[in-house]
DNA sequence: GTGAAAGCGCTAACAC
DNA sequence: GTGTTAGCGCTTTCAC
């Protein structure tokens, strides 16, 4: 169908091996032969297989990009941040999407083995529990880089934000506000983020003497049973007088159960979410937020993976990365 | 490094030949020798090169999703959407961000040419006037489909939403609601989307027999200087009363600028954004938007072009998808 | 039912 | 500076 090297070879009366040496520009061939070469390359559209070089040299220049879902504006930003450095290096970015499915992400990362990729990169699922399918994947000698979501007991490279110092200022930034009463509502416990932002919490109210220590309430992935724990907890006989909201979707539940209920965000009670949604600034009131550098997160996590590609001898499991995210404080705490 | 289709023949005593039909299963092998492959193969990890097999059999099992930002969440949602669907039907997936930039557009299908993607999912760059790039990697037999954004001169399947009605039911929803002067604040003007909501916010101010005709101002990339061109539109002396916003991130300038001149929603000014935000729910007040089937477009793409990939003598060119968008009524405009 | 062999398009020794 | 050749791992006739 399309125009190969031996078509150029052909037309040029040269050999293969000459056309091939010539389009990478290699020193052993002659400057008029290159020139011929590329012309005619050129002219003819000619576009090498990309299939037929990474079966012989074993490389793709692809990576994979596995993250649990593009639904909220952490994960966008990410794949941006990943797809622009991928682009500059002349690296090709494949997708998978986990939908927080422990075994999808396990067989998306088994099919890594055949070589599709040169390199991965991962924010796994809320399900993961284990690290075997990453460990097995790197075992056979292919460089993952974590962001976001890791996997402690990994030994390589790791992306993180702060999270438990960003969720023990925004607890703490609460107490100073005067709350007495701080729920914090999570997702599924497993995730590694999500202990630690639990953790920063948990810190902020001893260091304050709270007690009982806390309370954090496990919301699904569903948003109508989301709306209706958080509205429960509203109504409850002890109502918190403050909510830490630790995932982007939990905003939309938090301001409508309170407008429902009639329940005055920050007079009666104070809200903060982990959320990158540039909508904070126009809810009434603007919501207070931990903002993750979500964009420079993934180019770092891509930058790094690269590195390990390109440079031999460097060593993933050296680079912990910590980018710090930033308590954006507006009038939902005020 | 990784276990050869050559490694379980040495193992097993057979031909590489009879392990490639064993592997698929093919009627020619006995069940017994299926069965000891199979094992072997588990046993083994076996895992296929992929690209052995696309040089082999000149198709990749991978299609390309062409995309000018990963941004706003219509995009996100139909990633989620293709990635759905590509999943089901075994196709990887490889993600491409234009950032509106043509000459990225089209250096990018230009690559296609090589046979590394059997199919391209393509929603047009801002720029983007022209459609040569488009037809010369159609030319070369590479099925291609277009979603939300595209090139109407290309004869190949396209899925849309109905541009032109919903903007001309949220205008003249605005109509309905009293205003008198409605803006429509549109993006690059290239767009055919763009300029099928421009055609339908005129038709229903004449059918309205409102004049002047309407007015349009087009917005940049730049969220400050959208602000600034917002901003300066409600200080004029001929402040409009309604305000549709054909992008999504002008929702926030809009609903900032109002609030930093005191100017009440929906009182002084109405307005409609084409967004899919949930946050649509808890602004005050909260936002009437149009609301397009991202997920489904998405999804209806891809099965399209999954169609003209399994069917032979499938005509995309007679595929023409029009999934309606909704007008979600809500406090802006009441 | 199984195997031998050719070849997908490209690269990299190794000759010349 | 250019050409010959041997694969990369797999699929697919075509023999047997």
């Amino acid at each position: 169908m399309s125009v190969k090297i031996k078509d150029l070879a052909r037309q040029l009366n040269l050999s293969v091996a000459t056309i091939s040496k010539a389009l990478k520009d290699s020193h052993e061939i002659s400057p008029e032969t290159k020139q011929r070469v590329f012309e005619l390359a050129k002219k003819l559209n000619y576009t090498p297989n990309p299939y037929a070089s990474s079966l012989r040299k074993r490389g793709s220049k692809t990576i994979a990009v596995v993250l649990p879902e593009v639904a909220d504006s952490f994960f966008s930003l990410a794949i941006n941040g990943i797809e622009s450095v991928a682009h500059d290096k002349g690296y090709h970015v494949l997708i998978y999407l986990t939908h927080e499915s422990f075994e999808r992400e396990e067989s998306i990362l088994k099919e890594f083995q055949s070589g599709r990729v040169d390199g991965i990169l991962i924010s796994v699922s809320g399900e993961t529990r284990t690290s075997t399918h990453v460990r097995e994947v790197m075992a056979a000698g292919m460089p993952v880089v974590f962001f976001d979501r890791v996997c402690e007991d990994v030994e390589t490279a790791k992306i993180i934000t702060n999270d438990f110092e960003s969720s023990y200022h925004a607890t703490s930034h609460m107490l100073k506000a005067g709350c007495k009463k701080i729920v914090y509502l999570s997702t599924s416990s497993a995730l590694s983020i999500n202990n630690k932002r639990i953790e920063g919490y948990m810190k902020a109210l001893m260091d304050n003497d709270k007690k009982p220590p806390g309370c954090v309430i496990s919301c699904t992935s569903d948003s109508k049973g989301n709306y209706r724990i958080i509205r429960d907890l509203l109504e409850s006989k002890n109502r918190p007088d403050g909510l830490i909201a630790s995932v982007e979707k939990l905003t939309t539940p938090i301001y409508l159960a309170c407008a429902d209920l009639n329940i005055s965000i920050p007079e009666k009670i104070k809200v903060i979410s982990f959320t990158n949604l540039q909508a904070a600034l126009i809810l009434t009131p603007t919501l207070t937020t931990v903002t993750q550098p979500a964009f420079e997160m993934g180019k770092t996590a891509a930058s790094l993976l690269f590195n390990a590609l390109e440079k031999t001898n460097y060593n993933l499991a050296k680079e912990n990365v910590v980018i710090p995210s930033s308590l954006v404080i507006r009038n939902s705490t005020n």
